[in-house]
DNA sequence: ATATTTTCATTAAACGTTTAACCAAAAGGG
DNA sequence: CCCTTTTGGTTAAACGTTTAATGAAAATAT
């Protein structure tokens, strides 16, 4: 089956293929009534359909604009393990789509890759979330392209942003927990890194500690890997042997299932013995047993923006302003089930 | 900055652009170990990276492959909802990737869309998963690439096919039901349509019924939507209206999540009252509490053998042999902690 | 030494578009 | 009626590759 063509198109229409073009451009001034309504009739009949390919050689574009999120460990994966990007990517999926671009995943892998498929496939755009490596961002300042980046800190000021206020979430949920009355309050995270999102929310959680007058002690501190399997470990850790810990922050809600888990392994309850908040609210926290407390950043129009953000540079793409701008999505403590008030 | 081609290559390496499209495609008979070298300097020198765009428009490929995902109601997004389709994505880029590959993400919409994006961007290949229309298959045989389809019962034979037994799940959740000594049993369930996934999950489950002796009793479907809401109002119906119903089978793990919510907040207890059993196993399954028993199919393995279908699709295209493999994922029984032994 | 083959390189066409440049005919202006 | 503009159209170059065709020089065979 032979593929159908732009010639296909005009000679079928008994036109030249700038004609055809010209219509298919919108740029209708170029062309008679008449024959445009020829060329739409040979369209339809031959049921032609352009080829982005070829179009994107010439206008030097791709209509597809990139989603880089990190990988396993292992380097094997994208990390969809946490339903956090999964719903993002929908989020970004769903604006761009408006626009006729499609979304394009890929990981990035020590040294290589972005660059390379950015330049490769030229791509229109790209959005790139809970990375911060400076090569990357060196990366993206050669390709050149419209970037927004989502979460991170390591920023410039070279490219646009959409993020939360980490530390403000830290605090606002550990205020949280200490207004309920609790004082001895542990935090179960990831690596902390310097500039990293897990760091602001450390940041919050002590300060919320200070500011309350509480002692922070770093035996509470669990760090390890924003996952379950960490929460998991910690939550049986902490009822084992932290009898005095009666409420327990996790930097995401994946691992405060695995706190939970863990605590009730233990023999413990939640929310009775120890109270435990998250943070992110996936959409799987309020479906959770018992329904997840936790600080909920709204995740869907955390993508939207991103992706609003995005098309928005890729199209002033004239005009060259590639504004640096900064969107931080506000951030609400949202109440469940999780957190008990301790009077004494 | 100006872009880098092969023609900039070229020159600097003092050869053709054709010696170094040679040693760039491997075709290395062609050019002496001299220039070769020589080129390799200046692509290094000058990193380079060649444009897929470019090298599709001559090869007519675009190292791209579709993956195509049923969308929500609304037509505005793609169904992320369900973790089920993340994991598999997930799974498939991991496999792709290592052939060069890189996935893209798309819905169908009505009338629109498949053949659109498969032919106009020149797909390499394409999986679709959960869907079934006679419409997208006839545009699927027209686009004329390889295809693989993800749980798909309307299939002519046309296109290689990955996916489980659903009559048989149906069957091994009744059945371990009716094992556990439960006799009336409910059956949770998104639209049953004919020829469709959960179609056949309801015949396994009238089957199971069948034959062990019990009666099948229309009013103990309930039938809506495959949705977590839809879960957990039929758990609460369940658990005020039917107290002979002692477990119930939810098609689809996010259902049973709802049908436990359901339950509890009409103040019984899984298992203890009414006893849960769910299917597919997503990973938040495991974590869920109490964990969720269910039946398990290897959703990580299914979408990689569905990616390993396609490559080996893809890259025997020329030998045309387009078999339409069926590839069977094994079922299985978890038995965690929602089904519990009614002894009687 | 001649004929043949192999090796290494180049040229140019092709892939399917877009768009600047060009042009003829028609329309409008004086 | 001539000059200018507008309208509606075409031609051809360009985008960055791949690859068939071609050919000159070197190597091998006779």
């Amino acid at each position: 089956m032979k593929k159908i063509t732009i010639k296909d198109v005009a000679r079928n229409a008994g036109v030249s293929i700038a004609a055809v073009s010209y219509v298919l451009n919108g740029k209708e001034s170029k062309v008679s009534q008449d024959t445009i309504v020829r060329i739409h009739e040979s369209i339809r009949h031959l049921n032609y359909i352009p080829s982005i390919t070829a179009r994107g050689l010439v206008k030097n574009t791709s209509e597809l604009i990139g989603v880089i999120i990190p990988q396993t460990e292992d380097h094997k994966q994208l990390v969809f393990e946490n339903p956090f990007y999964s719903e993002m990517i929908s989020a970004i999926e769903g604006v761009v789509r408006e626009y006729g671009y499609h979304i394009i995943l890929a990981g990035v892998d020590k040294g290589k890759t972005y660059l390379d498929i950015s330049t490769s496939r030229n791509l229109d755009g790209a959005i790139i979330m809970g990375i911060y490596s400076e090569q990357l961002y060196d990366e993206c300042k050669q390709a050149n392209i419209p970037i927004v980046l989502i979460d991170s800190y390591v920023n410039d000021n070279s490219f646009a942003n959409v993020g939360i206020d980490d530390e403000l979430g830290g605090y606002l949920a550990t205020k949280h927990l200490i207004e309920n009355g609790h004082r001895n309050i542990g935090l179960v995270t990831g690596m902390i890194r310097k500039e990293g999102v897990v760091e602001k929310r450390f940041l919050g959680y002590k300060r919320a500690l200070q500011e309350n007058g509480l002692f922070y002690n770093p035996d509470y501190v669990f760090e390890n890997s924003v996952s379950y399997v960490h929460g998991r470990s910690s939550g049986a850790l902490i009822a084992d042997k932290f009898p005095e810990i009666t409420a327990v922050f996790a930097v995401a809600d994946m691992v405060a299932f695995g706190v939970i888990r863990g605590i009730k392994e233990s023999g413990k309850d939640v929310p009775h013995d120890i109270s435990v908040i998250g943070f992110d609210d996936i959409s799987m926290a309020h479906m959770f047993l018992p329904p997840l407390t936790t600080v909920k950043q709204q995740i869907f129009l955390k993508g939207e923006t991103a992706a609003r953000m995005l098309i928005e540079q890729i199209q002033e793409k004239n005009g060259v302003s590639v504004k640096s701008a900064r969107s931080l999505i506000p951030l609400e403590i949202v109440d469940r089930e999780t957190v008990r008030k301790l009077m004494n």
